[in-house]
Order: C-alpha cells, then sequence, then structure tokens
DNA sequence: CCGCTTTTTTACCATTTGGTAAAGTCACGA
DNA sequence: TCGTGACTTTACCAAATGGTAAAAAAGCGG
C-alpha cells in the first residue's frame, strides 16, 4: 500500500542511518530529547535537515531507535549473570561489565539518565515489559544465593540499584568528576579496584 | 547609576520571586536548561511571560539563581562532617543526610544532575570554587582517618563518589525505581538499611 | 482621595524549531 | 548510455520561543 519498506537498506541507507544515530546520540545524550534540535543533530551528521526527515519520519523516531538499540546492549550485561558459577564471581564480573560500559558507551548513560530523569516518558513500556521481569528474576536469582548462604544477606534490590548506581555514576557524571579527579586516565583502573572491594566486602559472607 | 537595587524587596517581590523559583525548579530539573520553556514555568508560577521577565532579566538568570541556591544546601550535609566525632559514625551520618536529601528534595536533585549531565555549562566556575576545595579537603580528612586505622583502608575519593552515587539515584532515577520496586514507601526505609549496611561493612576496620 | 511607584497586561517581534513540497541530482541495472 | 528509482537540495511554513515596549492597573504613603 503506502511504502513497501524495503527488503534489503542500501548501502547510502546504511551508512547515512548509522551517521545520523551517531550524531543524534551526541546530541540526545547531552541536551536530552526536549533540548536537542534536528538542526543540530543535523550539523552533527554533517546532512541537512530534510535530508535527515528523508531516513526517520521526525524527531522522536529518531530518539525511539536509538533508546530500541541501547535496551538490548544495556540489559545484556545483566542477562550474563547466571545461576551457573560462584555467586561472588558472578556478581563481581557483572559489576566488572557494567563498569566498562560506562567507560565504552557513555553516552548512551546518559541517553538513558536522562531519558530516566525526565520522567521516562517514552521508555516506560521498555520498562515495564524489557528491564522490570529481567530485574526481578535476577532479585530472585540473588535471593536464592542469599538464602543458601552463598552470599552475605543483603536487600537484591537494593544490591542491583546500589550497582547500577556506582557504576553508571561514573559515566554520567563525568564533567563533574573532571573537575574533583583530574587525572582521568588513573580513574578507571582504581574505579574498579574500588567498587570491586566494596562489593566484595559487601557480599563476602 | 541604573539599577538602585531596592535594598528591601517587597513582599510582592519575595512573594513572586519564590513562586517563579519553585516552577522553574519544576521545569529546569525535568526537562533540562534547553528543554524547559518560559511559558511552561510561566504557567506552573501561574504568572504571564512578561511578568516573570519583570522579575528576572532573562531564562538564564533563573536557572543561575537556581544553582547558586543550590550549592548551599548541597554542600551543607558534606561540610557538616568534621573529624570530631568517631569517623565511622560521622561517614553514615553524612550518608543519612545525604539520602534525606534526595527523600526531601528529588527536584533539587535532578536539576543538579541535568546540569551535570549535560557538561555542567553554567556550574562549571562552583564546582571549581565550591565543591572542589572541600571535596579535597574532606578527602584528605578521611585519608587521616585510614592512615590511623580508625576505619578500614579505603580511597576517599571513590568513597565520597560512591555516597553520592548511591544516595542520588534515589532522586534521579525515580522514574526508573517507580516501575521496579513500586512499593515507594517501604522503599526509602530498606534503602537506608542497605547503604548503613553497606558502608558500615565497606568502613569497619 | 491623590499622586507616585510598583506590578501586570496587551500587543508585538525576530529567531528558532519541527516538518513539508517539490524540484533537482545521483547511481546503477538493462 | 539512458531511464528509473533512490537520494538531496531548495524553498518554504506554521507554531513555538525568548524577549521587548508601552499602556493599564494595583498598591500605598500622605
Amino acid at each position: 500500500m503506502d511504502q513497501p519498506r524495503q527488503k534489503s537498506p542500501s548501502r547510502i541507507q546504511r551508512q547515512n542511518r548509522k551517521r545520523i544515530l551517531d550524531a543524534a546520540l551526541d546530541t540526545f545524550s547531552q541536551h536530552g530529547y526536549r533540548g536537542a534540535t534536528l538542526d543540530q543533530i543535523a550539523e552533527a551528521a554533517g546532512l541537512s535537515k530534510p535530508n535527515i526527515l528523508y531516513y526517520f519520519t521526525g524527531k522522536e523516531d529518531i530518539h525511539v531507535t536509538l533508546l530500541n538499540r541501547l535496551m538490548l546492549t544495556w540489559l545484556e550485561p545483566l542477562e550474563r549473570m547466571e545461576a551457573d558459577g560462584e555467586p561472588l564471581e558472578e556478581l563481581l564480573d557483572y559489576i566488572r561489565r557494567k563498569l566498562k560500559m560506562s567507560r565504552d558507551f557513555p553516552r548512551e548513560s546518559r541517553l538513558f539518565a536522562n531519558e530516566i530523569l525526565q520522567g521516562a516518558p517514552r521508555m516506560a513500556p521498555h520498562l515495564e515489559t524489557g528491564l522490570k521481569p529481567l530485574f526481578d528474576r535476577k532479585c530472585q536469582l540473588i535471593a536464592g544465593w542469599v538464602s543458601a548462604g552463598r552470599i552475605a544477606p543483603v536487600d537484591p534490590g537494593h544490591l542491583i540499584v546500589s550497582i547500577w548506581a556506582t557504576t553508571q555514576h561514573y559515566a554520567d557524571f563525568e564533567a563533574q568528576l573532571a573537575v574533583l579527579m583530574p587525572d582521568r586516565d588513573a580513574q578507571w583502573q582504581s574505579a574498579q579496584a574500588h567498587l570491586e572491594a566494596m562489593f566484595r566486602k559487601l557480599l563476602t559472607p
């Protein structure tokens, strides 16, 4: 009927959509949804504004696309925490993966933070259907470890929240940390050591 | 010469400025600087836009006024952590005060978070002259406690950052927590218990 | 109640913003 | 190489946005 929605996007399609999304990630993660403008995104992408609207139906479309992509990579580190291994090592591995994501994908972290700060208007469904079930599942996993005496007694929900808070903080509050801890190179190493020590102490029975 | 800058603001002045700042706090904390509009602020304040510009010279003036106010109350809990008492209790008290601020002033927390997320363009001076010296001082205080063996060895800077991260998270990511932990009433209590237990374990020698 | 100051409203304005129409230009298979 | 569909540009537009000028309305001390 309307748009046959091409089965295979052309090389140009792929390339330009990627450039737009990358530019939009810069812009949205810095200014939030309302604070970002299509002109900014267009300039950062090196394309004209109407050209951007050739690839996406509108500002919201770009933002939603970014959020959809984000959720995939965002949940993955937590998903990989499983019942298989030693509980303490599973949790510490999760913390390491999460901190690494803050270092490698700070823009994604800030995009997420912005969206939540603004009340998650465009992400409530994702939270409900994507994050919540995973969160509940992992809470039960941790609760199992606790009741089996394999880690120290701890509130599973607040434990996960503390892990999120401490790891994401290094990405989201980078501008503040740049003032307080100017030596950024050594920072990631000492941050990892600190978090590892802190959660190891908390979780060791 | 220009404006004699009234020595005593009238009752109406005080009242309306307060209403404007309160409305602006709502708006800026939710949408960030660029995402907030004067019309929104005006409507929330119940005043006309030109009337708002009678009390403040512009959008930025309102924002800067809010940030100035914020820094005063924001640094106070950390300032109150002193060398007098028992180190562990001083730190745990600080954590309690900080968590209480997240509960009582979530808008202020989000205003701060928004500003930092956006690269702290209007707050870099405050960070440098207000926060940084205080941070360094308290790091030294903690380092002294560590080397005296009065608390467990810990990186003072990362300790403070972890306290900020975990406590502020409950205000800044409230929209996410509302989905994951719907029972908000009991949440603050269990959050405090969790944080207290966590940092007590970390800091006990 | 008067006159003067403070406060508020009305009517604007230039710029920015998200978005569209339509005319071009490009790329690539026949 | 030429036609056709994919891509890009130019020229717009209506609404929103930050801000201003000046008239109107309140306050208020005397």
